[in-house]
DNA sequence: GCAGGATATTTGCAAATGCAAATACCGCGT
DNA sequence: ACGCGGTATTTGCATTTGCAAATATCCTGC
C-alpha cells in the first residue's frame, strides 16, 4: 500500500487553502467582514446583481449557509437582497451597498498583498502556469467527472 | 481597483479543495469515515504513533477540534489513544487500531483514483510541477513570513 | 385557468468548528 | 521539596455548517 501523504494534492492543496484562509481571516476581520463575506463580496465585485444560486457556484460556498450569510451581510448593511417582481419571482438577486463598496475597495489591497506573499519567489510565468493548473484541476472535477468515477 | 477575482491564488485553491472534498467525502462516507478522519488516518499512515499536536500540524486541523475527533474515532475504534507514564505525561499519541489499518487499505485507493481524476491530462512532469509549486506556496505561508506582513 | 412537476430560496435541526479558559503535567531555579 | 512559568490536551460555549424538508413561485399541458 504506497501512499505518499506528503505529495498527495488533495493534501497539498487542503493545507495551502487552510494556511492562506487562516492567516488572512485574521487581518480582514479588522474590517468588520469575515472570509465567507469577503468571497460573497468579492464575486460581486466581479458582478454585482448575482443571483443566489449563482453566488453559491461561484464562492463554492452551500446555498443554505449562503442564504444566512447573505441575511447577515445584509444586518450589516454590506449588501441588499432585492426581489424583481417583474422578472422571476423566486429569484433573489443580492446587490452592493456604499458600504460593502468601501469594505471591497478597503480588503482589495490586502487580499492582493497576500497573494503577493504566497507567490513569492514565483516568476511571472510560474504564477501563470501555477493558476492554468488550478484552474484544468478544478475543470476535471466539476460535473460528470465525478459522477461516472463513483 | 483592479482585482481579478477568476484568477486569484487564493480562489483558485478554495474552490479547487471544496470541490475534492466534496466528492471525496461522499464516497469514503461508505467506509464508516468522513473527510477529517481519512486525514487523520493519512497522517498516521505517514507516521504511526503521532502525537495530537503533531496531527494538527499535518493535517491543518484545529487542535481543539481534533481532540474531539480523535475521540470519536476511538468510540469507532480506529485509533487509540496513549498516555507514555515514562514519557512526558502531557502527550498523548494516537495510534491506529486493526480496523484503523483496514480503512485506510480501502481508502487509499479511493484517494488514489480521486488524485487521478484531479490531474486527468497532466503529464508527470505537470503534475510533479503542480505539487512542487504548492509545496513552495506553503513554505511561502507557513511561519514568519505572515507575522511580518501583518 | 388550473393541477402538478420543476426551480430558487429559506428554515429546522443536529453536528462540526474554533477561540478561549480550564486542566494536567513538566522542569527549572531556589 | 516548592513554587512558577511553560507546554499538551481537553472542555465550555457560541457560532457556523450542511443536509433535508418546507415554502414560494414558475411553467407546461390540458
Amino acid at each position: 500500500m504506497s501512499f505518499d501523504f506528503t505529495t498527495y494534492l488533495p493534501y497539498l492543496i487542503n493545507r495551502t487553502g487552510v494556511e492562506l484562509a487562516g492567516a488572512f481571516s485574521r487581518e480582514i476581520a479588522q474590517h468588520g467582514v469575515t472570509l465567507p463575506m469577503w468571497r460573497v463580496l468579492a464575486a460581486l465585485h466581479y458582478r454585482d446583481g448575482l443571483r443566489i444560486s449563482d453566488v453559491a457556484g461561484l464562492t463554492s460556498i452551500d446555498i443554505s449557509t449562503l442564504s444566512r450569510l447573505i441575511g447577515k451581510m445584509e444586518k450589516r448593511g454590506l449588501v441588499i437582497r432585492r426581489r424583481s417582481p417583474e422578472a422571476d419571482g423566486r429569484v433573489v438577486t443580492v446587490v452592493v451597498t456604499p458600504a460593502g463598496q468601501a469594505a471591497t475597495r478597503a480588503i482589495v489591497p490586502v487580499a492582493q498583498r497576500y497573494e503577493a506573499i504566497a507567490l513569492a519567489g514565483f516568476t511571472t510565468d510560474e504564477a501563470a502556469a501555477l493558476k492554468q493548473m488550478l484552474i484544468r484541476v478544478y475543470g476535471n472535477l466539476s460535473g460528470d467527472a465525478l459522477d461516472s468515477a463513483a
